[in-house]
DNA sequence: GTCTATAAGGCGATAGAC
DNA sequence: GTCTATCGCCTTATAGAC
């Protein structure tokens, strides 16, 4: 039992990964318990349909995403080195991920406004982000525009340099926030 | 001839209007031809396949992006006004389209890294878009941050804006932007 | 937990008659 | 251009035996 993973997290791991390269409508059950290495019934006494496969998919993200950049920013004591390492984060993401995006963009883009319990999970996530942000420049001894006001802004910087990322390839829309970012701190 | 649409106009509308809405893989070829009203033999004889028909839907988004731009920016005469309008153009098109997002942005993140001749129409629309907000920005009288980099990242807090509006099912971020924008200028 | 078999339907695409 | 029929494949999901 200690050394073997179990099978849902094994089930979990593989469709995370899939989910995020190929897209969700581009993945299927088949597919998934073949890298999984299990059989279809194991599939479904875990979880009783995709969909759910899908919300747990983006739960593990968001759990993942928090606990990733808490390690990554431990040696960040003050609150402008913890907004470079924000950006930092999400250059490092794209870079291992090799430019795939970021996976709750990705979802939302591919399933619409329709379904309406990931569309919450997705709006969650990214406001979580954003306070985060608006704490750090809060804390900030600076006397310039309106803190609130650049930390939303710098925030939808570093969503589109993200989407820039994956479409160029590179991580250079990433470093010209960081660039514009010094000019202005 | 002259009161009717022809044929392969129909199709591409209603392609164009069910790709950008519900996705392209979630779009089949059924409900393409049922919503034009055609034969799926009149479908394959205008595009050899579906994915020929995604690069004539975005080969046409492409050109009517500028040109529904140039007609929307027709008041603007100067650097300033014109990036202004800019903006207020995306502001536009995400609630005419009741939040949808941006056509490109979206079928990059369904289809992912693969497809090449997909991803180069993107990023060559994409440029285009960056080249002419530096453009303005160059023939701005103004002594601030430099302007390219300035140019560069407005154009990223536009498409995160995108993103976020998407999300948020409302104009709050593109706004954000504008706020940010005229503190600036 | 494993396996195989299969249901029920959608997919993109083709063929042939009119 | 229209129509219907069909191919081969894939999809999600279920059932039953071990």
């Amino acid at each position: 039992m200690a050394e073997k993973i179990k099978v849902r997290d094994r089930i979990l791991n593989v469709a995370t990964d899939l989910f995020y390269r190929q897209g969700y409508n581009q993945t299927g059950i088949n597919q998934i318990i073949a890298e999984a290495d299990i059989a279809i019934g194991s599939l479904y006494n875990h979880f009783p349909s995709k969909g759910d496969l899908l919300v747990a998919y983006l739960e593990k993200q968001e759990e993942e995403w928090f606990a990733a950049f808490e390690h990554f920013s431990k040696g960040a004591n003050t609150p402008r080195e913890k907004i470079f390492r924000f950006i930092d984060f999400r250059i490092e993401q794209q870079q291992v991920s090799a430019f795939c995006g970021c996976p709750f963009i990705k979802i939302v883009a591919e399933l619409g406004q329709d379904d309406d319990k990931i569309h919450k999970l997705v709006e969650a996530h990214k406001d979580k982000q954003r306070v985060m942000l608006q704490s750090w420049f809060k804390q900030l001894d600076y006397e310039g525009i309106d803190k609130k006001l650049l930390a939303d802004n710098l925030f939808l910087m570093v969503e589109g340099a993200t989407i820039s990322t994956t479409i160029s390839r590179n991580t250079q829309a990433l470093e010209s926030v960081k660039k514009f970012l010094r000019k202005l701190l």
